[in-house]
DNA sequence: CTGGAACTCCGTACACTGTTCTCCCTTAGT
DNA sequence: ACTAAGGGAGAACAGTGTACGGAGTTCCAG
């Protein structure tokens, strides 16, 4: 898992280029692709920290040092798991609408598919930048096209709401693997928890504020809430920005 | 690292009110607390992925083991590590200043503590909640004191703006590492990455919107930014919601 | 046609990890 | 003084990423 300049190289070549042929010795028996995609079944379904060389060789019924023939490193590989989810992902320019309904639905859609595969949280923030990643940046700041920001403006405005989208992921995987989790009595995470606090531990008036919460919201509606504010404090910056626009 | 319900119960006692005498046997050469302050100097000084309970160990002159006689776990001791730090936090509702000052300066400050101990991002979220942490929450609820809001919106508001902060944490510790990091010729990683793809990859027309960035913002200016608008989004709900108040 | 260079594949090995088992020895209560 | 509870820790287990060296394959130069 150490990182040489090497590496990171040999990593920008794959993720740019692709591997070539081999001008002598035996033909290549995979390619990056299948390691790639191997490597996307073994964490899709085991999860990120399952996810080892020698499970992904396996899948592909080969020996794990093999591996290092088409991927310089693992944390190579990961950068093309990466750039290659990225590249699912919509443009979101494309999508219907005015600039507040793209950046919510791209921002929802966001949100699903972290959920939808956590091991992305714990490695989309790598130091690597694909040409899926570049295309999709690309696409995310035409989403301002005709609100009369700059590029500058409306690339802060993509990150500062990725960067709330990321926030929120963080706390609703961890809600769903609270509630997923269960004991052998059938009894969720958040269940024991909560009995222990109750009965055992907090005595009343230690917390006066928490105990008057009655009905807090869900990590889903708190996310919802958080949007809508940031996206109408974009809007305020938008219309006083640019008010003939 | 398996949890098992004997774990969360032990740990949760662990966190709720330490670990009593034994009421026979030798004495503890140890205590829960040297524990933790050893895994806090390991972590600080080598990083979140370089902790192991051996070294937590070796730092102790004990055997490895022994650890297991005071935590269950090492996911435990994470979790005590975690309310040690938040226990060192300010509580946010005694800063000065309106709901809007305590806020900024708290988000402010708990940006500064992640870049400080990049450590504590990748565990935070864990499921356990301990007497800090509640004790933390409770008076960060108490920031919205007098505004109206009720203890769910308040709760919400605080985890709206947390999110961001962590959504914001992951760029700004991943460009604060990319620029330490160095190759033997002391280029930074952004450096490398950028000649590369400035030179060899990128073809000028393939990216348009990329193309018209001139000065971007760095990852902290963007955070600021960010935060400007979100708590610009909830003073607008925080006066249509109690006009009068 | 024949080296030999270049290359793929992979068994093995190294230095790690968290955790359990087992044994010894210290200690407190009876 | 005796017994049982329980702390301390060496060894072991099943993993991890990856470096190394050897075996076998393919292509090109002569």
């Amino acid at each position: 898992m150490r990182t040489t300049r090497e590496s990171i190289e040999a990593t920008l070549d794959l993720l740019w280029t692709g591997l070539g042929r081999p001008e002598r010795g035996p033909c290549h028996q995979l390619t990056v692709e299948r390691v790639v995609d191997a490597a996307m079944a073994t964490v899709e379904a085991e999860g990120a920290e399952a996810l080892s060389m020698r499970k992904v060789a396996a899948r592909l019924g080969v020996g794990a040092a093999t591996l290092y023939t088409y991927v310089p490193d693992k944390a190579a590989l990961l950068a093309l798991m990466v750039d290659e989810m990225v590249g699912q992902a919509a443009p979101p320019h494309t999508r219907p609408g005015t600039w507040w309904e793209k950046v919510e639905a791209w921002a929802r859609e966001d949100l699903a598919s972290y959920r939808a595969h956590p091991w992305l949280v714990e490695v989309v923030n790598g130091p690597f930048a694909g040409p899926n990643g570049f295309a999709w940046t690309d696409s995310a700041i035409r989403m301002f096209d005709g609100t009369g920001l700059s590029a500058e403006e409306a690339l802060a405005v993509v990150e500062a709401v990725d960067g709330l989208v990321q926030g929120h992921v963080a706390k609703v995987i961890a809600a769903d693997r609270a509630q997923r989790w269960t004991d052998p009595e059938g009894r969720s995470f958040d269940t024991v928890q909560e009995s222990y606090l109750l009965t055992q531990r907090i005595e009343v008036g230690r917390f006066p504020a928490i105990e008057r919460l009655r009905a807090p919201l869900s990590p889903v509606e708190t996310f919802e809430q958080a949007l809508s504010w940031l996206l109408d404090g974009i809007e305020r910056r938008i219309t006083e920005h640019a008010p003939g626009d």
